[in-house]
DNA sequence: ATGAAAGCGCTAACAA
DNA sequence: TTGTTAGCGCTTTCAT
């Protein structure tokens, strides 16, 4: 029990070389059908357990990808990484995960580490890391896909949910009821997604003529009570908007306790359309209008391109994946 | 840019062997000042990094732990990743995550596949896998630690949450409020933590010297449906009961929702009282009144029962951890 | 304070 | 079809 059996302990009791265990075992040369039962007899019996280590160092192969994400425990990522782990692990791929609160000094860590333990592919979610640092730490070759808005889309294989897409799509759901008056309500200034989905509400205002005032951008927090200031005081103005959307669902919740502060019904004096699905969004009352994140589709695709140049010895230029947004259509509007 | 850079190579442009090199960076045997400054220059310079799968295969020990959960998409599991990761990282340890889906087959596969990469010790939260099991495909070296009832406490480092305690003062709470016609909705017969978190309910009601209606034990899916169906039947009885604790938070927002079919108002026609206190628990109307799970509790104590026999060398009896639960007082109850 | 050399366990030329 | 041998890149005795 003490000592692990090695592959010559498993040769020495079938009577063969090493090399021949190896290739009766892993089938990459033929070996004959006698020699290859015993040798599976002889490892069965000993309960040999090939070290993946040892066949790492030899073929520079680690069969590993590390993902990196701000906030394991955020509802998002986990989605991406089952997602992820779905699309690779049928190729016998195994995922490390690091959580880097965001944080530049940690992600770079983090990164330096992968390069360390050789791992085949990098999933960088980066908030802090920049094209540069990226190109500095992790060597060319390691295949690395790279989500959030700082990737160089010219040189790195990329993935990105059509954020403004559905966006346009739940602002024309508003406009197809005759609603017109509506208010974006976006994350701080420069920081996170809140602007980029904007643009698909600026959009499809704009495709049908309507050119919304200044002051129907608010900012907020992208949390449940910055939606519920930033809407309480959109609900204070002599004319209140119709409706709002909200860069997250968390804001949209917060929303929902501005109206009920207001006295305001939702929907019918206030609709309200958020981003994300997150798990509550179906579970609050009423059940919230959103646009699906496509977290498990996105990790999925993180997978499928990592894949592609490692078993599939894809070499072609990089790759930009869009996945779809879709609007969920419940109550709020 | 091609190859990498190897130990041999910057002790060639330092002009020392690489036994040196090694000891002046890892710094496990002294080296002059200036030997050492002129080491760390060539590594600088040459951009090296060492390799740590080579340094693995040397040292046996890998700095990697293994969690195996059934879905890291469920929100439970993210949360005990991110505190089995705070308390390893500091060590230098990462986690290597495998999702099951409960399925027997697949968590051997992953704990064979996890001894194979020599992790220095695994963390399981077993559905399916037994004692039997266990001490099969993972060799009695690597330190485990298991979660979850199928665990031999008597053998094993295991972590569980406390959540009779958590139930019973649930329960407490209601009775000191003056009432005593509560009901308790369970999961399905021996399947998840429902019977376990039931006994607190049935402990706080013996203490009070109450004798619950055997149809105060009620049981549906874990689900927001089932919660709906389940006390919607309790609430259409001649005397509906005046309170309801949940196994989980699902079921209590299933029973919101059944209270809204009924027309009965939560809490003052009927309190509420779920488990988890997952992310929508404080999100849903009124807020709900929950046990907390503490999940980055529990995962903080894997990774310390683990530290303490990879890096602290305890070598002692196994150790059994219970983690506090606690009562969540929002307005559903 | 430093180095030579062995070897962790495996795989893959190359040879027979 | 099978074996011999040389490493993968590092750490660690044992010597000096």
């Amino acid at each position: 029990m003490g000592k692990p059996i090695t592959i010559s302990d498993v040769a020495a009791r079938a009577g063969v070389s090493t090399t021949t265990v190896s290739h009766a075992l892993s089938g990459r040369r033929s070996v004959s059908p006698a020699t290859a039962a015993r040798v599976r007899q002889a490892a069965d019996e000993l309960g040999y357990r090939p070290n993946q280590v040892a066949s790492s160092l030899r073929t520079q192969h680690t069969h590993t990808v590390a993902l990196i994400v701000p906030d394991i425990d955020n509802p998002y990522y986990p989605a991406v990484t089952r997602g992820l782990h779905d699309a690779i692990a049928a190729d016998g791929y195994f995922t490390i995960t690091g959580s880097t609160d965001g944080d530049r000094e940690t992600e770079l860590g983090f990164l330096a580490e992968m390069v360390r333990r050789s791992v085949d592919g990098i999933v960088v979610f980066g908030f802090a890391v920049d094209e540069e640092d990226l190109t500095r730490v992790v060597p060319a070759r390691i295949p690395m896909v790279v989500l959030g808005s700082r990737a160089d889309t010219e040189t790195r294989d990329t993935v990105e949910s059509d954020d403004p897409v559905g966006v346009e799509a739940a602002t024309r759901h508003l406009l197809a009821q005759g609603i017109t008056d509506i208010a974006f309500v976006s994350g701080p200034k420069g920081r996170g997604p809140g602007d980029r989905r904007r643009t698909g509400y600026a959009q499809a205002m704009q495709n049908a003529g309507i050119v919304p005032a200044e002051s129907d951008l608010v900012r907020c927090d992208y949390t449940v009570a910055g939606g519920r200031a930033a809407v309480g005081e959109l609900l204070a103005r002599p004319v209140p908007p119709r409706a709002v959307i909200c860069a997250n669902d968390l804001i949209a919740i917060g929303a929902f306790q501005a109206a009920a502060d207001a006295d305001v019904a939702v929907p019918d004096g206030l609709a309200v359309i958020g981003f994300d699905d997150i798990d509550a969004a179906s579970l609050v009352t009423p059940p919230l209008t959103t646009v699906l994140n496509p977290a498990y589709e996105t990790g999925r695709q993180c997978g499928r391109l990592l894949m592609d140049r490692l078993v599939a010895d894809y070499d072609g230029p990089p790759r930009n994946v869009s996945v779809p947004t879709e609007l969920i259509v419940r109550a709020s509007a």
